[in-house]
RNA sequence: CGAGAUGUAGCGCAGUUUGGUAGCGCGCUUGGUUCGGGACCAAGAGGUCGCAGGUUCAAAUCCUGUCAUCUCGACCA
């Protein structure tokens, strides 16, 4: 089947409730529509985008030699009441009753999950180190969503646990995640900066984040100007012009957008949730543990935020919905949709997703709306169509050039 | 729960001060003219005025309560 522009439901006027521009160009692209405060419908090509981030994710998270799971969204209070955390984590913690009344939460966070679900079998340290990760729904019950999918209540998150029987592996495997997020981010097209955090409720002793720099930032990041040092401002409260704590350089604010998280959890879930392994000398052991949190949703935010102009979203390739937005300038023009629709099977044929856009609409509209949608390539079919010339332009480009159709598919092989 | 603001058609808004048959723009439908950067003309469809109660001959408008949404703080991917 054909992908057209039946769902799309772009808008030219700004909706009130976005204040940034992420967020208004996803409503404004089709992308997004709120059902109410903080939780969002993933239309069509959002959807497209977020699969995309989360194939990226999977990738390299596979090569550091993790494995998925599914993990429940429902959590029995038990779980939360061994941890400590069903009093500790407060209102954000969705909390419901069954017919019998029995309590559960929806989860915000899967320590408590994933600790039940290994501590009958990660019972040798032959069995470790192992990690595992989920890409899934999360929920919090935030005071003030905002900003879209920024800070949601509901939101898509990857989660993934790693499983230690001495510090050194846990070390080993932090830097495993950090490095892989580093490549994660990377692949994806941000421009993102490693700093020192605070591990808040989640526990543990050392953490860092992964900053998406934006004005539009809730984080402060405080960095040195001279060297590797850089911070989330919660750490370490300096103002500009202070000296940086390693001695080298004066201190800068940057904002950020936080789109992961790393924790060393250490044994604070294994100790209260009884998750001990024998190690060999015959020892019983806490498990240490570490988990590491990617927000994905909150990373198609933060690429807006990073790539767009005044017109509209100019994706990175990477997480594109689409390669290439296909648009005939007039549908009814005969040589002009035998042409559109025979390149648009070309295009296909040769494994590019593409997004045809023959609706019987005015050059005008359909421009404007590729602009907003800011798929990377636009391909036009206008009046040289029968000339066999054809106009390719790049979203983060102003100018258009024309390229004759023998070209084309070479030509769009070549840069792919 | 603290502070501020807003709820009227799918979207954006006027009307509320001074109560008197619910309006505008965009979008949508139909017909026609247009057709490479959000066209034009004509005719239409679409609204329990957030909800509940009260005052009144009469409430979008006044009163009380309530809910929702947004912005500023605390929380977080």
């Amino acid at each position: 089947m054909r992908q057209t522009m039946t769902f799309i439901p772009t808008q030219k006027g700004t909706p009130k409730e976005a204040e940034i521009p992420s967020h208004i160009y996803l409503v404004r692209g089709g992308y997004i529509k709120q059902v109410a405060a903080g939780i969002y419908s993933y239309l069509p090509l959002a959807l497209r985008s977020l699969k995309k981030v989360e194939a990226i994710i999977r990738d390299e998270l596979d090569q550091i030699g993790c494995s998925e799971l599914l993990m429940p969204t429902l959590h029995p209070a038990e779980l939360w009441k061994e941890s400590g955390r069903w009093d500790e984590y407060g209102d954000t913690l969705m909390r419901m009753k069954d017919r019998h009344e029995r309590e559960f939460a929806l989860g915000p966070t899967h320590e408590e999950v994933i600790t039940f679900l290994v501590r009958d079998t990660l019972n040798s340290y032959k069995k470790l180190p192992l990690a595992l990760y989920q890409i899934q729904t999360k929920f919090r019950d935030e005071l003030r969503p905002r900003f879209g999918l920024m800070r949601g209540r509901e939101f898509v998150m990857k989660d993934a646990y790693s499983f230690h029987a001495d510090q050194a592996s846990l070390d080993e495997w932090y830097n495993k995640f950090r490095q892989a997020y580093s490549k994660i981010f990377s692949r994806i097209g941000l421009n993102f900066r490693i700093v020192e955090a605070d591990s808040g409720n989640i526990g543990g002793n050392e953490s860092a984040e992964f900053m998406v720099l934006s004005e539009r930032g809730e984080d402060t990041i405080v960095y040195s100007d001279a060297s590797d040092f850089a911070a989330n401002i919660e750490v370490y409260n300096l103002k500009e012009g202070d000296p940086s704590p390693d001695g080298k350089g004066t201190i800068r604010h940057a904002k950020g957008i936080e789109v992961g998280h790393i924790f060393k959890l250490g044994t604070k879930y294994s100790e209260a949730m009884n998750a001990y392994f024998l190690d060999e000398n015959q020892e019983r052991k806490p498990i240490l543990m570490g988990c590491y949190g990617i927000g994905v949703s909150r990373v198609l935010m933060a690429a807006i935020e990073q790539n767009h102009d005044d017109k509209g979203i100019i994706w990175p390739k990477a997480i594109a919905p689409y390669e290439i937005h296909l648009i005939p300038v007039n549908i009814r023009d005969e040589v002009q949709r035998e042409v559109s629709e025979a390149l648009y099977q070309k295009l296909i044929n040769q494994g590019f997703e593409v997004l045809y856009d023959d609706r019987d609409e005015r050059a005008g509209v359909k421009f404007n709306d590729a602009d907003l949608i800011g798929i990377p390539i636009r391909i036009t079919i206008g009046r040289k169509a029968g000339e066999g010339i054809v106009e390719l332009k790049y979203r983060h480009q102003q100018e258009a050039k024309e390229v004759s159709m023998d070209h084309l598919i070479s030509l769009l092989l070549q840069e792919r």
